[in-house]
RNA sequence: GGGCACGUAGCUCAGCGGGAGAGCACUACCUUGACAUGGUAGGGGUCACAGGUUCGAUCCCUGUCGUGCCCA
């Protein structure tokens, strides 16, 4: 029995564990053993997280295609699992330290910390998962991962030992992004550009040799800077070698102000003789511009801020090489200030000695950290880097040659454009939580990466020994004995950025390195689903990694959604406070209902903009649904064992298994195509418009009629055609149609593993071409004919527009439903007299008609109609107003005039008969006699007029 | 500055070479035997603008204006 109402909460609790009990989800199904494996690994979310609208619009299409493909007889693996998250997870623990007022992070050591987020997850983690399962997530549950549990955390190791093997991994001394806050290196693409409004100092720095005086601009050059305060750390002025103002001065040296440091003019292209003054002081510890102009004119780099960001200059040898008597004073007095209190004293010197000569406002673009949300520093230190361009280059083979596919396709040009230019990826973190990286070093620095500590020790003795740094005997002892090699190797402190083990999720998960079953079967995976954010962060790096180490590509499409968006259009924010929580969402309408709601509306290349009152449209159309399987219940619908549609015979019958045959070729096809808006949407179409708002009512009378053949096929049609609409919608609402399918029959099989429908979608319904097609084969060509069935759309088609003219001129009339009205089929033809009888009832019913009849002309003052080109009239002499209706009439002849005139207007252009191609010419034509057939039946209908009054 | 999108009904969008469409909102009417979380009907658009290609342009091309995002 069906309940009355349709209770979202009871049914989706219920659902979850009808499919848990049963296992539904499990990838390798024995029952499937020969099935062509479907694999989508689950973008992972961090454990930190919960579930945002973003996560929900991202896992109801995985599992939309998941549940497709499960239906369709895959055996489908949707690996889920969750990230690390190293910088926010570590973020979220100190915080919560800090709330319980306990000892910091620092104060507790590193293996106290890492005990206590361990158990943090433990506790916490799960939360998103589960968040997960009340969407309806169709993950294999029990494959979950995680990106440090030992088997990843295994993968991650022999992948950087690898990788430092051949040399794509190594340790240099470079500048990186620096996170004053979080004390850690990040890579670029943790790096947020911000427009601020900022000021640009002009500087003048004094030329060697000459008397500073600020009225002769012959004794300094003056050069203009966005960061005052790194003037200290300057190692060089440039100028473009082509800018004659300068010429003079290359070679020569200036003094740095307030320093004392003597440095050179170089010429270098770098400088942009348009910006500022054309001069630019080089500070190449602290931009990365500078850095590479350093480079090129071999400078020294003075370092001159700490880790946090404050000067660092007493005790500084680099800063302090070559420096005049009294310079250390300056250091002291400036030493430990903080960046940008610094920028504000060192501006004020500068101009207390006549060193600055203006200050300009300057907006410019100033790199911040993703996470902390402050300044990021060009820092000097000792990071590992992997040489991404060398592992690009078979990424971008592998999008160019199409063994990998973006959808929307645009997004490769993205993908090339950033692939091409990629730069040294900075995988190394000075954090806690993470991947620890796998390098000791020995006491005189050297590196030693090994898969384990002992390995790494027995490098270290091996090579050691043979440096005569250790004697033989004393190697021998310290392998021997873990007491005497103690701190004689030290780890790397450093851990793995995040992403570095999530490029590798599409096959650790899967157990490699081991050599498991299911890395056979399951990799390369088909389909990545995520959002255009994360293509560089992750998607890319996947690409490189799995097609080094797996030697394919990690999967062979990649689909791209957009952002969910609020009503209005702006991105959800907390600031805002306009962010739609998919919780509430589902716990006020349903999973199915949100989950309808994204399906409709992810057209490709377009945010979705959702509202609450979007989501509540789509749990209406879960209970039309639900009523529809209601009236099918309440009628005694069910599907007879041998029952065949294709062999129908009533014509009501025929018509609904072809929109229904329809209906299924435009889910297949969207779907293979990743349209998942055009799927949904033709659902919701087929649902309402053509299965409750036509068949269901054109078929009442055949089943609330006598008994016998007619009505026994129509109930099993309507059960049938219900079947296919609870699987065709089972992808997108698979709670509800899980609850109706086993509510509504003796299932052998949950819906989510029974078998999709027999395709007839799949051809093409034209007949007439298929039967050319030696390929197809009859069974399906007479499957085909028998839904693709002309005569019955003819029938129904009729039905529905006379019903459709009446009720429209009923209303337009103002003829109260109340009033019966009698019609008058006029001149009918012979189809139209055998048809009408059989449809009176329905037709009586829904256009509030009290009687049909027959006549050969229509009676006096009669309200005529055309239906399919006849005269329907309704005698409502009296009833309405003639002159009304004769204004009608006369706009339906305009309008038919109007068709005649444009179609003419075609036709007698030369050019159009002589180059539109013949079909269109002829299409004109007939559109032409259709038209003037319908203006004489008006004109008529108008004389009938005429007379009546 | 470079790149990618997008401007179609009040809103959200579909259509993408041959008669302007859907959902929501709006208006009117209706408790009819699955459903008022419903039914029926209706109003509403020089398809951003300007050129071009074409027999024919909302659709293809170019430009302009406007909007959004990504990268420097």
């Amino acid at each position: 029995m069906i309940e009355k109402n349709y209770q979202p909460a009871d049914i989706e609790g219920r659902m979850s564990l009808v499919w848990e009990d049963a296992r539904a989800f499990r990838a390798g199904r024995p029952d499937r053993r020969d099935a062509k494996p479907f694999t989508i690994v689950i973008p992972p979310p961090n454990v930190t997280g919960s579930l945002h609208m973003g996560h929900a619009l991202n896992n109801t299409l995985q599992d939309i295609l998941c549940r497709f493909e499960r239906m369709r007889g895959r055996d489908v693996l949707w690996q889920p699992g969750t990230d690390h998250a190293g910088i926010a997870t570590q973020m979220v623990v100190e915080r919560q330290l800090m709330e319980r007022q306990q000892p910091g992070r620092r104060a507790m050591g590193r293996e106290k910390f890492l005990e206590r987020v361990w158990q943090w997850k433990d506790e916490s983690g799960g939360v998103i998962i589960n968040q997960l399962k009340r969407l309806g997530a169709s993950c294999d549950w029990s494959r979950e991962r995680f990106t440090m549990d030992e088997g990843l955390s295994r993968a991650v190791v022999k992948v950087f030992v690898e990788l430092y093997r051949d040399g794509l991994i190594y340790k240099d001394k470079r500048l990186v992004n620096w996170d004053p806050k979080l004390l850690t290196a990040i890579s670029d693409l943790e790096v947020q550009q911000v427009e601020i409004k900022g000021s640009l100092w002009y500087l003048r720095y004094p030329i060697e040799g000459k008397t500073f005086s600020p009225d002769d601009p012959k004794s300094f050059i003056v050069v203009a800077t966005t960061r005052p305060e790194t003037m200290l750390g300057d190692t060089a002025v440039a100028v473009h070698p082509d800018d004659e103002r300068y010429r003079p001065l290359v070679g020569k040296r200036v003094v740095l102000p307030l320093v004392g440091r003597e440095i050179p003019i170089v010429a270098d292209a770098y400088s942009d003789p348009e910006k500022g003054t054309g001069a630019v002081k080089i500070t190449p510890a602290h931009d990365f511009n500078d850095f590479e102009v350093g480079r090129r004119h071999d400078l020294p780099q003075i370092n001159v801020l700490d880790k946090e960001g404050h000067l660092a200059l007493v005790d500084n040898e680099d800063y302090l090489r070559g420096l005049p008597e009294g310079s250390a004073e300056f250091a002291r007095e400036f030493h430990g200030v903080e960046r940008f209190a610094a920028r504000k004293r060192i501006v004020e010197r500068l101009q207390d000695f006549g060193f600055l000569e203006r200050i300009e406002p300057n907006t410019h673009m100033v790199p911040h950290g993703d996470r902390s949300g402050v300044v990021i520093e060009p820092f000097l230190t000792d990071q590992w880097y992997v040489d991404a361009k060398t592992l690009a280059q078979p990424a971008i083979a592998a999008v160019r040659s199409g063994r990998t596919r973006f959808v929307p396709q645009n997004w490769e040009r993205t993908y090339f454009e950033w692939m091409e230019n990629i730069q040294p990826w900075c995988i190394s973190r000075q954090l806690w939580w993470g991947h620890q990286i796998p390098a000791w070093y020995g006491p005189d620095g050297r590196v030693f990466v090994a898969e384990t500590e002992e390995e790494a020790i027995s490098h270290a003795l091996g090579y050691y020994v043979e440096q005569e740094v250790i004697t033989s005997e004393q190697g021998r002892e310290m392998a021997l004995d873990r007491n005497k090699r103690e701190g004689f190797i030290t780890r790397d402190e450093d851990v793995l950025d995040t992403w570095f083990s999530s490029a590798l999720w599409p096959f650790s998960t899967l157990g490699w390195p081991a050599d498991t079953p299911e890395v056979k079967r399951y990799y390369p995976t088909d389909v990545l689903v995520t959002g255009f954010d994360i293509i560089f962060f992750w998607v890319a790096r996947m690409m490189m990694m799995g097609l080094h180490f797996m030697k394919e590509a990690p999967f062979s499409t990649v689909y791209i959604h957009r952002l969910v968006r609020d009503e209005k259009g702006a991105k959800m924010s907390k600031s805002k406070g306009n962010v739609i929580d998919p919780l509430g969402v589902i716990d006020e309408y349903g999973a199915d209902a949100l989950r309808f709601a994204l399906a409709r509306g992810a057209a490709q290349g377009h945010d979705i903009k959702l509202s609450p009152q979007l989501v509540e449209t789509n749990r209406n159309f879960a209970t039309k649904l639900w009523n529809a399987c209601r009236f099918a219940e309440m009628n005694d619908c069910a599907v007879a064992e041998d029952f065949e549609p294709a062999n129908a015979k009533e014509t009501l019958n025929r018509w609904i298994a072809h929109e229904t045959a329809r209906a299924m070729r435009e889910v297949n096809e969207a779907l293979e195509a990743y349209r998942f808006n055009d799927a949904a949407n033709a659902m919701y179409r087929f649902v309402w418009n053509v299965y409750c708002d036509w068949y269901v009512e054109l078929a009442k009378p055949a089943l609330t009629g006598a008994d016998g053949p007619a009505k026994a096929e129509t109930r099993a049609m309507v059960a049938w055609a219900r079947d296919e609409i609870l699987k065709l919608l089972h992808p997108f609402m698979p709670f509800i149609t899980e609850e109706l399918w086993e509510v509504t029959g003796r299932r052998d099989t949950l819906l989510a593993l029974s078998p999709w429908s027999v395709e007839p979608g799949a051809l093409p319904l034209d007949v007439a071409a298929m039967s050319r097609d030696a390929q197809v084969p009859d069974v399906l060509l007479t499957y085909a004919a028998n839904f693709a069935d002309f005569s019955a759309e003819a029938e129904i088609g009729w039905v529905i527009d006379l019903i459709t003219a009446v009720r429209s001129v009923r209303a337009e009339m103002n003829i109260p439903p109340a009033t019966l009205t009698a019609l008058v089929l006029a001149g009918a033809s012979e189809e139209t007299r055998e048809r009408a009888p059989r449809w009176s009832e329905v037709i009586r019913r829904m256009a509030r008609l009290s009687d049909i009849s027959f006549a050969d002309r229509a009676p006096e003052g009669a309200v005529q109609l055309l239906v399919r080109g006849e005269v329907a009239a309704l005698p409502l002499k009296g009833v309405i107003d003639l002159a009304a209706e004769r204004a009608r009439l006369d706009k339906e002849i305009a309008k038919a005039d109007a068709d005649i005139k444009r179609v003419d207007a075609k036709l007698a252009n030369e050019k159009f008969v002589a180059n539109a191609p013949e079909d269109v010419v002829e299409e004109e034509k007939e559109k032409r006699e259709v038209a003037v057939a319908r203006k004489e039946k008006i004109l008529e209908a108008r004389e009938r007029l005429k007379d009546a009054s």
